[in-house]
DNA sequence: GAATTTAGAACTGTATACAATTCTGAATGC
DNA sequence: GCATTCAGAATTGTATACAGTTCTAAATTC
């Protein structure tokens, strides 16, 4: 029974809170107060902090302190490039690496979520099956390192998935998970010929696709968001 | 003038250290020790060996402390693969981004570095040209994050490209010098043409070969260094 | 009224203390 | 011999204290 640290617990909890804005983009992170809300002590804390500095979720300046770091539309872009170079590169060397026996299994865990991506629609959960398929060919290709860079982007972009398939669940969401499924078969079918130049080219369009359909999502959602300058006069 | 934080010297101290081997792969880092030879205490080393842990040059268990990774080749193989997922979406990004005025610039660069690498041919000055070539490119692509990566992928594996070229120094330093800049030469020769299917595999094949040269003179470094089984027993 | 100064509050940076855990090697039993 | 036990040493994990810095907003100046 491998026991848990508790600076890992105190860098999940801190993460969550940066994915999910609990920490407020481009803000301090006051000390103390994560500290106590926690149930830890500052020095542990700032261990966590500083995980996080390297992993690129928070910022830091000397003599002020940790930064929620925001994400602006440059750095989804950013991202979504970095998802291409790392999963084009995993998916060609999972077709000269992934075992029969592998792809198989690979092939029934599809049959078994698919129902599941159609049916139970809640939004966290879709993006865990959806982060859930890419990390599975990620895996196949038998590289830590790749999978490792992933497993950092996803929750780096966690949020605009989930305000993509948020706005995608507001309107015809079940036309839309069709899609995607089909997506990801067509990904698969590619594995499955082994050719690595159609694999790496039917993910890389894949990806693509979802980022178009994600900026134009996170733009309608910084509309909400960021009220006009003048409005905000009158909320003072 | 920005000041520099005291754990941002602790990082590259001890980041230094772990690329050297001045920790030992595999043993534990004493706190206590290393807080009082870099003139620190614990709690602001301990901040920059959590740090470490994120990019990968330590672990950390629970309760044992933080322990120096070693660099098996297994390991070795991820990070070149990890540097072809990166860098050849670099280049791509960079036919398709990178401005005229830029590239005329990066040549310039290349004339200037050129007659540098074949003359004073210092090992670590040598990698830091290598190195610094390949950040170039990476910058070319306008992407802060496949350069943050490289940046980690080149720390992570620097002793591997100087055992590479320490071994050369020692046969026909000259001639692999001119191998070498030709090859940097092609590369950019594609990224001038703005192929970015050319470009991308230039630069995949360049790493590929880098990879090849590398394992076998890491495989006779490690065969310097790790003695056989039953002459150990004879040490002790 | 706008810019500047300034005192005090709030917060960060780090040393240190001490409890809890792990390690080491000598003593013990088989 | 070889494994086991166990006490003391070494080391880690974290709370806390306090110095130094930054922030805030009220007072002051123009």
């Amino acid at each position: 029974m491998m026991k848990i640290s508790n600076v890992d617990r105190l860098i999940e909890k801190t993460r969550e809170m940066a994915i999910n804005f609990e920490l407020k983009p481009g803000s301090r992170v006051n000390e103390s107060a994560l500290s106590k809300e926690l149930g830890a002590s500052r020095t542990p804390l700032r261990e966590a902090l500083n995980r996080l500095v390297a992993e690129g979720f928070l910022t830091f300046q000397t003599g002020k302190g940790f930064f929620c770091r925001p994400l602006d539309p440059k750095r989804i872009m950013d991202l979504y490039e970095s998802r291409v170079a790392i999963e084009v590169e995993a998916i060609r060397l999972a077709c000269k690496r992934a075992t029969d026996a592998e792809l198989e299994v690979f092939g029934k865990y599809l049959d078994a979520t698919e129902p599941e991506y159609l049916s139970k629609m809640d939004v966290s959960d879709a993006v865990h099956v959806d982060e859930g398929f890419h990390l599975y060919i990620t895996r196949l290709s038998h590289n830590d390192e790749l999978l490792r860079m992933l497993e950092n982007l996803n929750g780096r972009i966690r949020f605009v998935r989930s305000v993509n398939l948020k706005s995608i669940h507001d309107t015809d969401r079940s036309h839309h998970a069709q899609t995607r499924l089909s997506a990801h078969r067509r990904i698969f079918d590619a594995l499955l010929t082994r050719d690595a130049d159609l694999a790496g080219d039917t993910m890389r369009s894949h990806i693509e696709r979802r980022w178009e359909e994600a900026t134009e999502a996170v733009q309608k959602a910084y509309a909400q968001i960021y009220v006009p300058d003048d409005m905000q006069k009158e909320m003072t």
